[in-house]
Formats: C-alpha cells, structure tokens, sequence
DNA sequence: GCGACAG
DNA sequence: ATCTTGTCGC
C-alpha cells in the first residue's frame, strides 16, 4: 500500500532521538477507533536471524481471522538493538514488506510499543505516520512506566502511567498469564485499542493477528 | 552516579 | 530478538 511521510533511515542514534522529536508533534493518540467499521485487521512482526531481518504482515478479517493476505521481506539488519530506537532497527524491513501489500488494513497490530515510549514514539507510531491509518502498541514487556495491580481474570486492565501522564494501558487478555502493555500508535486512542487487542485475543495471550505474523516471520 | 531498558 | 529440555498446569 501508500507510504507517506517518508524519511531516510540512515541516521545515528543521535539523529534518530532528534527525528523522534520532530515525529512525535504529528502522533495523534487521542482518536477512537470505530470497531464496528474494523473489517480488516493485520499483524506485524520481525525476526532477527543473525544479520538479517525478516518482516511479515498479516491481514485477517475481524472478526473471525480467517488470512486474506501475508506480505513478508528480507533484508541485512541495519541498525542495533537500542531501547528506544526500535523503528530504526526493524522499519526498514517493514518499509519494503508494507509496499507489497494489496489489500488496506483498517488498523495495524505492532509487536511493540505505541505512545509507550520514553518521547511517545514507539514502533507502532512512527509506522504510523508512514502508514496513516490506524495503529496499535502491544508489548509483551514493559519500556516504561508503572501501573497498579492488576487483576488475575482475562479483561482486567489498568492505566501505564509516566511521569504522571497516562500512556497505555496493562491488560490481562488471558487469564492468570503475564498482561500486555496496550497503547495506541497513531490514529487511535487507549480505549478502543485495549477494546481492539482484546476482541483479537479470543483464546491466546497474543491477539490473533501477531500470532500469526510471528508465525509467517519465524519461519526462515 | 544508579537503575531501567519494546524486540 | 535468539540460544534451548524438560516440565508444570489447564
């Protein structure tokens, strides 16, 4: 599909924080998703082997998640693994793995954070930007932030919150399993995502699209 | 200075 | 993320 908002890849660590600060003014993570219009959902993962990156997207419909399309791409990985600056390790797969793409997602699912970061600029926003449509965090750990307790039943959930702002959400899609940390990417807001992610995860901890793109990138 | 730190 | 066997629990 169309990828605006285009940038060079290319950059230090240093000019990636700053890019990030530039990028994260554009990021609107106050919008709700109308989930009765979401027919199309994808997924999207990457896995490392060694130097090179392999990236797969995933769409199913919403819901029932049966494929209507997988894009994957390969190439060297380009950049460290540096907390914070994930987009800058792992877009550039991405990049080349979303232009393949036929079909037009109504949202977009990340292995990773949203407005959960440190500047507010996870993975799933930046791509975001790129993508302009719809697009939500779900990390399987914690960037940062804290939150409250939370209950063991499937559909609990409680705010992150840091530096007295709440950025996402920690929500249980299984019960008695390790929560996720929700937020939103870009175009959507911290309820419909956490309402999203939990009508994605109907049996498993991770929503059913990121499985399977976990599944369609692991597989070298 | 010290601890934390998506994938 | 990746390296790896068995094992506990529904």
């Amino acid at each position: 599909m169309e990828l605006n908002r285009r940038h060079p890849w290319e950059l230090t660590p240093v000019e990636a924080v700053a890019l990030q600060r530039e990028l994260r003014t554009e990021i609107i993570a106050d919008r709700p998703i109308n989930l009765s219009a979401v027919h199309l959902v994808a997924g999207v993962d990457v896995s490392v082997k060694h130097e090179r990156s392999r990236a797969a997207v995933v769409i199913v419909t919403y819901p029932g998640f049966l494929v209507v399309e997988i894009a994957t791409a390969e190439r060297p990985t380009p950049f460290p693994y540096i907390p914070g600056l994930l987009s800058f390790r792992e877009g550039p797969v991405l990049e080349e793995a979303f232009e393949k793409l036929k079909a037009e997602p109504d949202v977009f699912l990340f292995d990773g954070m949203g407005t959960a970061h440190p500047r507010r600029i996870g993975i799933a926003s930046h791509m975001g930007l790129w993508l302009q449509r719809p697009t939500i965090g779900v990390g399987k750990t914690r960037l940062c932030g804290t939150n409250a307790p939370l209950a063991e039943e499937k559909g609990a959930h409680v705010p992150l919150v840091d530096r007295g702002e709440t950025i996402g959400a920690v929500v249980r899609t299984r019960t008695a399993t390790h929560p996720l940390f929700i937020s939103p990417g870009h175009l959507a807001d911290i309820p419909s995502a956490v309402d999203l992610v939990m009508g994605c995860s109907p049996k498993f901890r991770l929503p059913e699209p990121i499985r399977l793109a976990h599944n369609a990138a692991g597989a070298f």
